[in-house]
This record gives structure tokens, C-alpha cells and sequence, in this order.
DNA sequence: AGAACGCCCTGAATGC
DNA sequence: TGCATTCAGGGCGTTC
């Protein structure tokens, strides 16, 4: 499941081949992804692209007359092939490239997207975000303002993507254990030391797993094919049952807002 | 207005 | 062994 780091590695491994490179055509085997892939997908040809960049768990593809705006999904992951390879069952979009590459995504749950924009500012994809976790613009002071007075826990705040981006249920779940903060509090609860300690735990967090390539479950690869390695370093999501490492008590699981929640009872209050 | 929930989809895991 | 059921999840749309 893709997350920030997911999206952040894959960018770094497709940017160099994409980049002064030129798209000679789309090849959509499954337009029915999400939404439909735009029509100015299907019709591509001849373009250059000049810059591939991220925003939120978005990737941006820069072309002369606007952009492609990809998300992964659940179980989406790009890879660039050298050479042609024949396209199995979940291969639904390949990007062919002026000298031969293949830039390949594929998406077993189809959750993902390929959208078209003429101009990033009218994006409604876009349009609504809140800051990204690894800019100034988030930090201790922010989450401190922002979360007086409202009651939605801590845990189902920091995945609203009105309020930070790319921190899905893997990053809260760990971010908030590491912060020594239950899940299920009030977010109004936060004090002032605490939000900054969330922020910074966040960003660490997620540099952290930038650095190790994602973090690999189920079958999120980094575009090369390799595994990320983030998966190593969980201290509790997926882990209900089994023992805090830090601790030795039992790790719990509960459902906040639909999302499955994990937590030490003893490390975080 | 803000919060909660349903839905899209398929593979893996679980249950019988 | 094999079939049926359950679960996972990002984010938009709808409902309360």
C-alpha cells in the first residue's frame, strides 16, 4: 500500500529515465481504473516530459500542455522497462518512450488513477490538500492551532488529508507510538509539547522510510523491482498480538473511523 | 459545517 | 483439498 515514501521512491526511480526523454504514446490495456483514464492519455504522442514531481501521494508528470496526475492506490507500483516485455493480467497502462523504454504500471485492485490536467491549480484532485508533512508549513505550531477544540481522534485527524498530506494508517499507527500518544485520544487533548513531538516524529518517520526504499507489504516494489526495507523497522502496525519491543507488552488493535489501529497501551498515553 | 459511513476492487488469509 | 467468506485500504461521494 503506497504511501508518501511508496510514492517518494517510485518518483526517484522513474524520474531519470522520463526526463528529457519523450512519449511516443500511452498503451491503456484497462482504462477502468478509479475513474476512467483521461481521454488525453489515450491520445498521447510525441511529447516531451520536462520535470516528474510529487504532491501528496500524487505523482506529476510535467508535459508542454499540462500534466499526468498518477495515484497508486492501494496496489498500484511503476517500473521502468529497458526493453518490451509481454504485459500480464494486472499491466494496465504502459508509457512508451522515444528510446524504448517502458514506463509500466500496474494495479491488481485498480485503485489507483491516471488523470489529465490542463493546469495543476484547477485540479480537484489537488485542489483541497493540506500541507505536505515534510514542508515548514507543518509543524508543531500548526498541529497545535489547528486541532483546539475538535474532538475526532488523534489517530483519524492526522489521516485527513485536509490537514496533512501522505500520512496514511501504516504512518500514523507508527508515528503515534513512537510519540508515546494513544491513537484514540481527543485531538484537542494534544498539548503543546506533544504536537511538536507528533510533527517531528512524523517527519522523521517518513524520512526515514524515503531512505530505505517504502515500506514493503504485500507487493509494493520500488521501480526497480527491489523490495523497500521500511518493513523491518514496524514497531506496531500489523502487529496485533505480538509483543512492543520496547516494552514486552502485548501490541492492541482497534477500529478508529473504519481503519484498523494498533498500539501499546504502556508506551503511549 | 463537520463527522461518519459506503463504495470501488481483487488477492491473501481464514474458516469450514 | 477446495470452496466460500472475510479482510485490507485511499479517497471521493453521500448521508446524518
Amino acid at each position: 500500500m503506497p504511501e508518501l515514501p511508496e510514492v517518494e521512491t517510485s518518483r526517484r526511480g522513474i524520474e531519470p529515465h522520463l526526463v528529457g526523454n519523450v512519449i511516443q504514446y500511452a498503451e491503456v490495456r484497462n482504462s477502468r481504473l478509479r475513474w476512467p483514464v483521461s481521454e488525453q492519455i489515450m491520445k498521447l504522442s510525441e511529447r516531451p516530459v520536462l520535470s516528474v514531481q510529487r504532491r501528496a501521494k500524487y505523482l506529476l508528470l510535467e508535459l508542454p500542455e499540462g500534466w499526468i496526475i498518477i495515484h497508486l492506490g492501494m496496489s498500484g507500483s511503476l517500473r521502468i522497462l529497458l526493453d518490451e516485455l509481454p504485459p500480464e493480467k494486472h499491466d494496465h497502462v504502459d508509457l512508451v518512450m522515444a528510446d524504448g523504454k517502458i514506463l509500466r504500471y500496474t494495479d491488481p485492485r485498480r485503485f489507483g488513477s491516471w488523470l489529465w490536467s490542463d493546469n495543476l491549480n484547477e485540479c480537484s484532485v489537488l485542489a483541497h490538500l493540506g500541507p505536505e508533512p515534510l514542508s515548514d508549513l507543518f509543524d508543531g505550531e500548526y498541529i497545535y492551532t489547528l486541532s483546539r477544540n475538535k474532538k475526532t481522534a488523534i489517530k483519524s485527524w492526522l489521516m485527513d488529508n485536509k490537514v496533512v498530506v501522505g500520512v496514511g494508517n501504516i504512518y500514523a499507527n507508527e508515528a503515534l507510538f513512537v510519540a508515546h500518544i494513544l491513537p484514540e485520544r481527543p485531538v484537542h487533548s494534544l498539548t503543546e509539547q506533544e504536537a511538536h513531538l507528533l510533527s517531528d516524529t512524523i517527519k522523521q518517520i517518513l524520512r526515514r522510510s524515503i531512505e530505505q526504499g517504502g515500506t514493503t507489504l504485500k507487493d509494493f516494489l520500488q521501480s526497480d523491482g527491489k523490495p523497500g526495507y521500511f518493513a523491518q523497522e514496524l514497531f506496531v502496525y500489523g502487529k496485533k498480538g505480538e509483543l512492543c519491543s520496547v516494552c514486552g507488552e502485548a501490541i492492541e488493535s482497534v477500529k478508529l473511523g473504519q481503519r484498523s489501529t494498533f498500539f501499546c497501551r504502556n508506551c503511549q498515553h
